[in-house]
DNA sequence: TCTGGGGTCCTAGGACCC
DNA sequence: TCTGGGGTCCTAGGACCC
């Protein structure tokens, strides 16, 4: 697969669909269209923010983020819908099916955008044509706008779909990157927020062009390794891959709610953790998934929020089990303050299948029969490539009854050495076995 | 009347090891 | 007695994105 991936000379496109809930929702119901609307989270409660709006209900100033009555004191005409995330889910399955009809190479980036990576597809016409067919079909079988960008990777193609909306097409190549994007102020750039905009103002970058000649040293000292990254896009580069894999990767999971009312009452509280964790269970069931690393969210009245969270023995995934790590979690770190919002997440997440297959593995290899552990790590290296040894998390979780190794525990000298830490199990050299 | 819920990645510091 | 230097592992928090 990876010599299969086109490595220069690539064209991406970036489709994003504009205002996508709300115009899920115009599409279904079209008495809807023209009128600004809204959805906004608990209409009622204080969980009412603006979660996306029709361009109609922008030209009032109506923004995402808003809290909701904001939005209706500059818009008292708005409609205002709750989400329905199944709606939007389905909607989105049928957008990345019809992108996936022009190449397999596509990777959804979220539930409204995706790159694809075009390169090969010159028999079905110019980017600029296969451009416009999506865009056009897309609106024609769903009533669904998006804008799409046209650029050699994916910074600058995310870049160009961001300049024309709604439904614009926009092709960016590096030599308009001088002329087009140096001019712009820095925080606008992808992955650029406030506070990064903030500290790079500090060393006189104020816009992209800035950061584009930056001093390497200075910005990666102020801005850390990223800075580095950052200042390579504002030049125009970027090598990240398309990864169609990438949505079938997951690295937590995990619930959090705001309360009705700041709460400290813990028996309402601890219910309120079994509630989330049985949501936390079954997204984990749903996706055939396991936690290794159990966490909770605590968002006090002040809006002060902690994260508390730690490693466990062994894969977990019932809602009985996460729910007792939660509770046992909240009640050491809680202060008593009063609580705004709690959160449960099941962290280093791997496959269900695979964690039991690890314990098999173990409990063979202290048998000193059937297959080596050398076999499993080989077959560990064809499924996720060569990187793994550089995942960097720890070689054991727990040593005994039985230890448990994951795919993402592997450090180099796990590898280079093929032995575990605490040499109470040693992986044999292949041609010893 | 302030500010949701789902994530990812990076950094910093302490513990521990050699 | 008073001290190195590199590395890994783990947790907590921050920044950012949609």
């Amino acid at each position: 697969m990876n010599d299969m991936y086109p490595k220069s000379g690539r064209v991406i496109l970036h489709v994003d669909m504009n205002s996508f809930y709300a115009s899920v929702e115009m599409a279904q119901d079209p008495s809807l269209k023209g009128k600004p609307l809204a959805i906004a989270g608990d209409v009622q409660e204080r969980r009412g923010i603006i979660v996306t709006c029709s361009y109609e209900a922008r030209k009032f100033g109506v923004k995402t983020t808003m809290p909701l009555w904001e939005a209706k004191k500059l818009c008292p005409q708005l409609v205002v819908m709750k989400p329905s995330f199944e709606k939007y889910r389905s909607a989105s399955l049928s957008i990345f099916e019809l992108l996936r009809q022009y190449t397999e190479w596509v990777e959804p980036v979220s539930i409204d955008e995706g790159y694809l990576d075009i390169t090969d597809c010159g028999e079905i016409g110019s980017p600029i044509e296969i451009a416009e067919g999506i865009q056009k079909k897309i609106f024609e079988t769903m009533d669904l706008p998006c804008s799409i960008g046209i650029a050699p990777n994916k910074f600058l193609a995310k870049t160009a779909s961001d300049m024309k909306k709604p439904m614009g097409i926009t092709i960016l190549r590096k030599r308009d990157v001088p002329q087009k994007l140096w001019p712009l102020p820095v925080g606008d750039m992808h992955g650029i927020g406030k506070k990064t905009a903030e500290k790079m103002g500090r060393i006189g970058i104020n816009t992209i062009g800035d950061l584009a000649k930056a001093n390497e040293v200075q910005i990666k000292q102020v801005v850390g390794i990223n800075g580095l990254r950052l200042k390579e896009r504002a030049n125009g580069n970027d090598q990240r891959r398309v990864d169609p894999e990438s949505i079938f990767e997951h690295k937590s999971v995990g619930n959090s709610t705001t309360l009705p009312h700041d709460s400290t009452n813990q028996k309402d509280l601890i219910s309120i953790l079994r509630k989330l964790s049985e949501k936390v269970a079954l997204r984990l069931r749903n996706k055939g998934l396991v936690g290794q690393k159990i966490g909770v969210t605590i968002r006090y009245k002040d809006r002060k929020t902690i994260t508390r969270s730690r490693l466990v023995d062994n894969p977990f995934s019932e809602a009985g089990e996460i729910h007792a790590m939660a509770v046992e979690l909240f009640k050491k770190h809680w202060s008593g303050e009063g609580i705004r919002l709690l959160g449960v997440t099941a962290f280093e997440v791997t496959e269900k299948e695979f964690a039991f297959k690890q314990l098999d593995l173990f409990s063979y290899q202290k048998d000193a029969e059937k297959e080596s552990l050398y076999d499993a790590l080989e077959r560990l290296q064809i499924k996720y490539g060569k990187n793994i040894i550089n995942k960097g998390v720890p070689a054991v979780k727990s040593i005994g009854q039985p230890p448990i190794v994951t795919e993402t525990s592997f450090s180099k000298d796990f590898f280079h050495n093929f032995s575990l830490k605490a040499g109470t199990i040693n992986i044999p050299k292949k041609d010893e076995k």
